[in-house]
RNA sequence: GCCCUCGUAGUUCAAUGGAUAGAACAGAGCUCUUCUAAGGCUUUGAUGUAGGUUCGAUUCCUGCCGGGGGCACCA
């Protein structure tokens, strides 16, 4: 990569300037926000000027007449700037390159090897059965989904898991629930069996609160489960099916598939092998009937493993799973759970727990958390019932793009959802906004796939016209090496170092804002003027970086999982 | 009470300790006989507050103020 030929050509100098090794500090090359302050910028000699005792600026200066006496062909204009930057300017011909590059590798342009060798179990989505896919589990699915395809990218081998919330005592509600207001056979005829159940796990809390028994006899109802109670089996598992059955559509309207979905449930008969790992260890005790974990120094409260009434909680099955994780993919598998931020100090537990019983080193667990979607007023909450399913605004926002045709309007309206959730560092609560998940215009997902759209357009034009035969005959024109590099081509060979950072990271918002960025420099470039021009020299190339931007914008789409329509 | 997070234009978001804090939407003004105007070009407008570290702080540290979350039988 360019970063590394600039790297090394920074190293010789300070070498030939005889400047001692240790003080030199990690070499920073950075994109000057201002294009023309050139390609890459880098302070080193700022850092460097106290600890060798020396003025910055005149510092900058001897290290760029060292580069410049072996200046790679890469490189056209090196300079000091402002306080003591260096500042490089990349030649027309090593973006001429680069476009050939990106054409010659297509897809595989921006493939990683960070991740190489290595294995990844990315868990996310995991929606609760007999519950709705609200918006709420949006922000799971949709950037855990991108995580994945961007760890994929960069050279990992990658598990998608669905860990669903399908056991736990919220299933002890639902039968007591069932049991009282309504019954199974009625759940099966219903025509929304899923909206039956919701109203039923509502209508639980809103009865527990004035009956505070309910809720002792749900744990008792789940426990029994537990026990492989028959009833209790039978209508786990019609629930089961049936929620099922309504998560598949949800994630075929998303385009977003998994490799494995235990479940919680799936960890039933593995919680022993822990419980006595913890015995083996005693790092847990009885308190008050319940069995918990403490920590040294009460670094973190406790966390409970097992109820009064012994039956499991949470915390227990995650124990199981990720035993289980590192025992299947092996033991220096990173195990990623892309779960909402309210959850952080259950997963800070789950780490340290794991340290202690030696199922993990440090650092191969990481929490991805994100805030969630609120409305101006407060939370969602799907025991208050007042969540947004996410049905309802995937046909909204379908609607909204109903000037398409219906394949089209589908493609948009999904691409529009998923961007705006991409598109913003997962941490900060989204407030709930119609008007903004729905935006088609400016930073949204149609501006991109519009965008791929116009490029797809003018390459099958020129494809008509025969334009891109020219490109040869053109590259091979010194001239073209005097030419002005377009603020297109110096965007489009960042995308490598921009999914590097994105997989480091876990934070899919830097391809989403890269892209949008993309975007709009080939907009700029195509502007009001022709691209497809037999009169203008410049035409093939012009071509040639239509095809790359296409090509770019793509590879970058599909990380985040949005469709990239060739026609609009 | 303790812990974790987040405070940036009117609004929604950016900014690996760097240069003049970028975009988009909304507002004002242009721009379509064109390969796609869901486009392009002008323009107005912002770092919660008080300190500290640093050559340099939106970024790191401390206090305060505000929003959100968590802290024993939900997940």
């Amino acid at each position: 990569m360019i970063r590394d030929i600039l790297e090394n050509s920074i190293k010789t100098a300070l070498w030939e300037l005889q400047i001692d090794e240790a003080k030199i500090p990690k070499i920073n090359l950075e994109h000057p926000e201002e294009l023309s302050h050139g390609d890459y910028s880098c302070n080193i000699a700022m850092v460097l000027a106290k600890k060798v005792s020396q003025n910055p600026r005149e510092l900058a200066e001897k290290i760029v007449a060292e580069i410049l006496e072996r200046k790679p062909e890469e490189i056209s204009k090196v300079e000091v700037a402002g306080p003591g930057f260096i500042n490089f300017y990349l030649s027309p011909a090593f973006f001429v390159s680069q476009s050939k590059e990106i054409l010659k590798a297509e897809d595989k342009f921006g493939r990683g090897k960070i991740g190489k060798g290595k294995r990844v179990v990315v868990e996310y989505s995991s929606p609760n059965i007999a519950k709705p896919f609200t918006i709420g589990h949006l922000r799971s699915t949709v950037i855990g989904d991108a995580i994945a395809n961007i760890l994929g990218f960069s050279g990992y081998k990658v598990v998608r898991d669905n860990h669903l919330g399908d056991w736990g005592t919220q299933f002890g509600k639902l039968i007591v629930a069932i049991k009282k207001w309504s019954s199974i056979a009625e759940i099966q005829k219903s025509k929304s069996p899923i909206k039956d159940l919701v109203d039923l796990y509502v209508k639980f809390h809103d009865e527990a609160e004035k009956d505070v028994v309910l809720e002792d006899e749900a744990r008792a109802w789940f426990t029994k489960l537990e026990h492989k109670d028959k009833e209790a089996k039978k209508i786990w598992e019609i629930c089961v099916k049936l929620s099922m059955k309504e998560f598949e559509k949800i994630y075929k309207r998303l385009g977003v598939k998994f490799d494995t979905a235990y479940g919680e449930s799936f960890f039933e008969d593995k919680m022993k092998d822990v419980i006595e790992d913890v015995k083996k260890l005693g790092i847990a005790k009885e308190s008050e009937g319940a069995y918990l974990v403490f920590f040294e120094n009460d670094k973190y409260p406790p966390m409970m493993l097992l109820k009064k009434d012994g039956s499991s909680i949470y915390a227990l099955r995650d124990l199981a799973a990720d035993k289980f994780r590192k025992k299947k993919y092996g033991k220096d598998a990173i195990i990623i759970n892309e779960v909402g931020m309210e959850q952080t100090l259950h997963f800070q537990q789950l780490a340290e727990t794991e340290k202690l019983l030696g199922y993990i080193k440090g650092g191969d667990r990481i929490h991805v958390a994100h805030g969630f979607y609120r409305f101006p007023e407060g939370k969602m909450s799907t025991r208050k019932g007042n969540g947004i399913w996410l049905d309802e605004v995937l046909d909204e926002a379908i609607e909204k793009a109903a000037f398409f045709n219906k394949a089209t309007a589908e493609v948009v309206g999904v691409g529009a959802i998923k961007f705006n959730d991409l598109k913003r560092e997962s941490s900060g609560d989204i407030i709930f906004n119609w008007d903004e998940i729905l935006n088609l215009k400016g930073d949204s997902g149609p501006y991109l796939q519009y965008s791929y759209a116009r490029a797809k357009s003018i390459l099958r034009k020129a494809k008509e016209e025969k334009i891109s035969s020219m490109f040869k005959f053109w590259s091979s024109n010194k001239a073209s090496d005097k030419r002005e590099v377009t603020e297109l081509e110096k965007m489009l060979y960042r995308f490598p170092e921009v999914v590097e950072r994105a997989g480091e990271e876990y934070s899919p918002h830097f391809i989403a804002t890269y892209l949008i960025e993309l975007a709009s420099s080939f907009n700029n470039f195509y502007g009001n003027g022709k691209i497809v021009d037999k009169t203008d020299s410049e035409s093939p190339y012009k071509v040639v970086l239509t095809e790359a931007f296409s090509i770019v914008l793509k590879n970058g789409l599909k990380l985040l999982g949005i469709s990239a329509p060739l026609k609009m």
